[in-house]
DNA sequence: AATGAATGAGAATTCATTCAT
DNA sequence: CATGAATGAATTCTCATTCAT
């Protein structure tokens, strides 16, 4: 997923250009994730993340429209990773419950160890409402959409109470996910302490959405 | 639309200086705190401000050091209010189930005239990394430090299941909150949306964090 | 005409601000058809326009939305001079002879001894065909349509012979001047030479134009 | 696309190297002709004549210095066969009458195959100012020196009036021709358009010149 | 010869901040 | 205290040119 070549079957000699393009890319992506950590969107100049990813400042708008772009792609790139691998574990099956734990565990799972796109992800993409309402939007409502229907599905299985709104639901199970995974970026960003938090907000989460006998 | 102060036709020459420099002050901040929730504290220009708030560009700074202290101020002057407006909220009294509740209701500003209190913490506290990390964290963290004490009371005196970190369910409880916050501004912002999410998230919420039988 | 300002007549104490606005932007004006001429207008640094008009760069932009808008503030200005002027002259009645000779001399007289303004019209405006089309064209038509009027009214007058179209004819005549306000840009620059080739030409082209018996 | 060439299918190896290298460069300036005539020289990227040639950027820069070698070569090339082509409708001989009409259709780029001559002219003499007083200047004298030339002989022969210079005569005449094919590209661009103008000027401006008797 | 990805110098423009009035 | 015109440092982005393949 991160640099499949196509043009690797002609493989005309070996070290022609170590991954043409791809790989470029996936570099100033990489780069762009540290610094916008470090100092934030808009302290991060264009030029930081060149050097950073050791190519040079015009090399970046060969793959980038511009500096919103690459914040843009960082959130697109990972989202939609996230999303196939949502995807993918739902369709294990299982009741909603185990569902449901599934999605916390896989969410915060992947930006356990990952601190600084954690960071950039609950942070930087929110300094501007504009990007996220431009572009993330679309991305996120699929990602809201997806939970909802977990929990629709839950609650037409009669596992879950039917008195809250999926889509309230899905609205503040992201918010808790979003904001656990921002206090520990703040606090001490251990691995270990995010997946303990996973564990017991889970357990709160779908104590709250189960239904009463 | 430039200058039009309601107030103005009392006392004019007088002198009178602690009123109308804290007047000013006041409009200055409140102003900043609707410019930056609207367009984010990157993407608003100081002449913004000064046109909401009615004065020229020059005078923000009889007040604020530069831009930056305007947004640090509203942390340190509003959260003040907010931690105290929690306070007394609190010390109503109730159920642990009850204040829970209350808060939640400040929180997502539905408390006539508390609408600016709860907007520092759902929309201005991410805007500046740099300042969320320098300034904003040990103001946060009082902020949680109140959550996490409602609910380890709530532990203690068994209404509240135990097997719960006070601090992780704060946590969570607040990026609950702030996600619907958000998602609800992209979506229609319409008060009776917020209102509807309000009460069915707190129910789910206390379900998932009630001791059982 | 180049600084008549408004606000002079609340004349409080003298030395105010020697002129507040149109003062500047004159200034700007003036500088930057002296430095277009010498460099061309693609190789004019706005910078190098600020440094001449003595003021910092980021002045330019109160003044005019961008570099473009300089250039074409320039032409605006000028032929909305002329055209005035030309309406001026035309009503003092006379054959179409004679309007059409008072015509060239005033065109090239407002070039005359102004070799600077005579180069940036001749020569920059037309190195940006966006520019002369998206923005000069509508003034340039009222310009030609004038022109066209005239010598419409003087073939029906009978002074003129009708087998041309005005609108051909108009479009020559500004053409020949042009060319001859240019080559002269190119060559010495004398107003004499200008004077002496605005007469020469005006006969030949009257000539040309003027009904046979 | 990118780079079909039709003759290519004659002798694709043999390393002829005479041909290939003056067939590209020649694709080169024709396209760049073009381009430069639609958006203008300094709008015009490299990039773009590339494209517009079927070759690659770096391509060009095997062929020409830099971009303003380009221009450059333009006319250094175009003008010497223009003037070759004026002399050759010159020299077929008749009064300085035909021969004015003859210079004007040629000038005009309405006898075939000659319109990239005169475009030469028309269109690319104003791109660049420092380019034109460094290049163009000289070579456009000898152009005027030309139709001068032709205009003094008809006032020796008695044909044309002698109490105008030749020399503004010329001037006025390019400029004419200059400024109907400016106009007429602003306007419809249609050729039967030009046609007709350049028939109607051809007439006023020879009628403007004749000697009375 | 040809290519086109990569380079990086250079320029327009913005906007926080100042300060004369 | 208040103003807002003026400032100029700082930053993004473009594009002519190079050079490894």
């Amino acid at each position: 997923m991160s640099g499949a070549e196509a043009g690797e079957t002609q493989g005309k000699r070996r070290g022609r250009r170590a991954a043409p393009t791809g790989d470029k890319r996936e570099r100033i992506l990489r780069s762009a994730i540290r610094v916008f950590a470090r100092k934030g969107f808009y302290a991060t100049r264009v030029s930081e993340i060149a050097k950073s990813a050791g190519v040079a400042d015009g090399t970046i708008y060969l793959y980038f429209k511009n500096k919103d772009d690459v914040l843009v792609s960082i959130f697109e790139d990972r989202i939609g990773k996230l999303l196939v691998a949502l995807r993918e574990e739902s369709e294990k099956g299982g009741t909603a419950a185990e569902r449901i734990g599934r999605i916390i565990e896989l969410q915060l799972g992947l930006l356990e160890g990952r601190r600084d796109l954690a960071e950039v992800i609950t942070v930087n993409l929110r300094q501007s409402s504009r990007l996220l309402k431009q572009y993330g939007a679309p991305l996120f409502n699929q990602y809201l959409d997806f939970l909802a229907g977990v929990i629709a599905e839950g609650q037409r299985s009669g596992e879950l109470r039917d008195d809250v709104s999926p889509r309230i639901a899905a609205r503040s199970l992201w918010g808790a996910l979003d904001g656990l995974a921002l206090t520990w970026t703040l606090a001490d960003g251990e691995p270990a302490t995010l997946r303990r938090a996973a564990r017991e907000f889970g357990s709160m989460f779908l104590e709250g959405l189960r239904r009463r006998a």
